[in-house]
RNA sequence: GCCCAUGUAGCUCAGUCGGCAGAGCACAUCCUUGGUAAGGAUGAGGUCACCGGUUCGAUCCCGGUCAUGGGCUCCA
């Protein structure tokens, strides 16, 4: 991280500046001797008493300011580069295109973008051609020019410029005085700032076209869009495009062919997953985990039908709050039915069969439970969203006196079951009060702050994502990064006091009277289908052994050797490890790839060798290709399924 | 749902400016019995997504449908 710090210091009537960076100390004689030192210093724009500033405006920076330097490294120098590439992508824009109107064009957390009205959709050749305008306008090394006016003044230019865009972008907006820059001839509307010249800009790469309507909203025209990106080096770009390929490599879609594990189908439906026994065998690992460790946390499983009368619903305010996600009613001799959305009004169906004491409390019921809901066929994504999935989900009854201490411990199972599937880093979010709501102010005063005090107590660091609750109540949720640094929500923690006041759930009390419980709905997971689509990018489809398909081959050398091999095979699965046979009649080589192909962590290899001394001298070979060993076949065994039960 | 692109063998992709469709891998059979990331030969496999139109003739051109992919939040 690099930073330029300076500060104005008048020293005998005329100005000194101290410039400090990276926690050195400079000396300049002026404004001139900064500007040239910050630009030695690779500083493209300044942050004065914490407003972005052009590079230029160090000449009438008033004294006693505080002034820092934006290089590139910083988050905020970033967002200033990409902004001002978008403005030379603009440009070649319309010196390529005319006719084309210009929407808005800001800076993104990998990139950027400009979205264009233009007549004709662009297509990849059209990206070629502007991205080498692009590269001759940055040779130019033209300077970015700013220019202040009255909005009247602005509005009177793009209105004249057949602008509509930013005419409706300026009449919506509330400042008096607006600015342009103008570069090489190319004026657009800008808050700035901006590079000194184009020139400052050292890679680009225009990535991808799309179409995006204005304002993000669907009523609207459709505009077409370009994404590229732009970095402070031609290696720094390289590395990133480098990225983007190692994340193509990860797809799911693309693991989850070639590894066999899932596929969709077509005839079955858009959004509705298909589990090869591959990937049948993962997740069937993942929830016998996922079981066990419920059964430990006390926890009871249930288990709950697909389908339920809409009255249900009705009572639920699903009907009310979340229909859009929900699929048309059926009708079932007359009475209308509802594929389930939620699990959660079965789980208050179950707590309410019997009366419930105080002293049972909190009751926690934990459910692999598939639900479907409606997604609109533009937003499926291969296991990430889909339109039939299981929920790793639970509801907790407890009393109010017990909601803080329940919300730590499901704090320290989620990161526990999160932990074992090697996420260690995490972004975690406390939403608010929505707009569409129900319960009192009170209440969710109350359960806010509970959630607040876990994450507090925990020492968790966390953002507050105001209006993101969901209808009946606040929530945590839980991001986790994956090994590209990738950021997925699967966790989530929603208190919720609608469902057991509309169901009339209660508790008797110490006093014998009549009380409500707060329930919590959890999943920690999300959906299964999500996070092994998750886990399969996260691993790159080379699992850790335990969640292996298979743990072990076994391959033989030549026909000879099949008798012991099987014996060995057996024996591995006689002790539950997922041993499976190549006794192809292939050399050994190919055998050998074809077990890195399918990334089995381990294979066995039997020959002659083997053979003759029964056994007492196996090596391992690793998937890496490195060879461990030689073990007893005992030895063996021993060694894998410790390594099965560490789940490493 | 909307915009754009794509849909050819199980997979990855050629190809036909309209004339009965091709490669590599995978698969099958045979030869080879080979010690740590691809041995050889032969063969099978396609209603060119689906429906309709134009045409003597359509996988190719046109229209529709379905599916898949990129996007539709990041405010001058």
């Amino acid at each position: 991280m690099f930073r330029t710090c300076l500060k104005q210091v008048p020293i005998n009537g005329g100005i000194e500046i101290r410039l400090l960076i990276d926690d050195k100390e400079f000396q300049a004689a002026g404004p001139a001797e900064a500007e040239k030192l910050l630009k030695q210093k690779g500083a493209f724009a300044i942050i004065v008493n914490g407003e972005p500033k052009d590079l230029s405006f160090i000449q009438s920076v008033p004294a006693d300011s505080t002034v820092q330097g934006l290089t590139f490294e910083s988050k905020e120098g970033k967002a200033i580069y990409r902004h001002s590439t978008a403005h030379i992508l603009a440009h070649a824009v319309k010196e390529l295109f005319p006719d084309a109107k210009f929407a808005i064009g800001p800076a993104i957390e990998e990139g950027f973008y400009y979205d264009f009205d233009v007549h004709q959709p662009f297509t990849p050749e059209n990206l070629e051609a502007i991205e080498k305008r692009m590269l001759e306008l940055i040779k130019k090394n033209t300077p970015f020019k700013r220019k202040e006016m009255s909005r009247a003044e602005a509005l009177e230019t793009f209105f004249r410029l057949g602008e509509t865009y930013k005419v409706e972008l300026l009449e919506s907006m509330q400042d008096e005085t607006v600015s342009t820059y103008e570069e090489g001839g190319f004026t657009d509307l800008c808050r700035g700032p901006h590079v000194p010249a184009t020139g400052a800009i050292k890679a680009v790469k225009l990535l991808s076209v799309a179409g995006a309507y204005w304002r993000g909203d669907e009523k609207r025209k459709m505009l077409q869009r370009i994404y590229g990106t732009a970095f402070a080096s031609g290696k720094d770009l390289k590395k990133y495009l480098e990225l983007l390929e190692e994340i193509k490599k990860r797809d799911h879609r693309r693991l989850g062919r070639e590894l066999d594990l899932f596929s969709i189908n077509e005839e079955i439906g858009a959004g509705l997953i298909l589990w090869h026994p591959n990937g049948a065998i993962i997740r069937k690992t993942i929830e016998d985990f996922w079981r066990d460790e419920h059964m430990k946390a006390d926890y009871k499983l249930l288990y709950s039908p697909h389908m339920a009368r809409l009255d249900l619903w009705k009572k639920s305010g699903h009907w009310d709050f979340y229909r859009e996600n929900m699929y048309s009613p059926m009708e079932v001799e007359g009475m209308e039915y509802e594929i389930k959305p939620m699990n959660c009004p079965f789980h208050i169906a179950v707590y309410k069969t019997g009366l419930k004491s105080y002293r049972e409390l909190p009751i926690r019921y934990a459910e692999l439970g598939t639900v479907y809901r409606f997604e609109r066929s533009g937003v499926l994504h291969g296991l990430m969203r889909v339109r039939g999935f299981t929920q790793d989900d639970a509801h907790i009854f407890a009393r109010e006196d017990q909601i803080g201490e329940e919300i730590k411990k499901i704090l320290d199972f989620t990161l526990f079951i999160l932990n074992t599937f090697g996420f260690e880093n995490y972004d975690i979010y406390l939403s608010t009060k929505p707009e569409k709501y129900v319960g009192t102010e009170e209440n969710w005063k109350i359960s806010t702050d509970a959630l607040k005090a876990a994450l507090d107590y925990k020492g968790l660091k966390y953002e507050i994502d105001p209006g993101e609750g969901v209808f009946y109540g606040p929530k945590i949720d839980i991001k986790v990064k994956d090994s590209l640094g990738r950021a997925w929500q699967c966790s989530t923690i929603q208190v919720d006091f609608n469902n057991p006041e509309r169901f009339d759930v209660t508790y008797r009390g110490d006093d014998g009277k009549e009380r409500q419980p707060i329930m919590i709905h959890r999943a920690l997971m999300g959906s299964l289908e999500r996070f092994f689509g998750i886990l399969i990018e996260h691993y790159a489809g080379s699992f850790p052994l335990w969640l292996s398909p298979v743990q072990v081959d076994v391959l033989t050398i030549a026909e000879r050797h099949i008798d012991f091999a099987r014996e060995v095979a057996c024996a591995l699965r006689q002790e539950g490890v997922r041993a499976e046979e190549n006794f192809e009649n292939e050399k050994i080589g190919y055998k050998i790839r074809q077990s890195a192909m399918r990334k089995v962590p381990y294979s066995v290899i039997i020959g002659d060798k083997e053979v003759e001394d029964g056994g007492a001298a196996l090596s391992l070979r690793k998937k890496s290709g490195e060879a461990i060993g030689p073990f007893t076949l005992s030895a063996l065994i021993d060694l894998l399924k410790q390594e099965i039960k560490i789940r490493r």
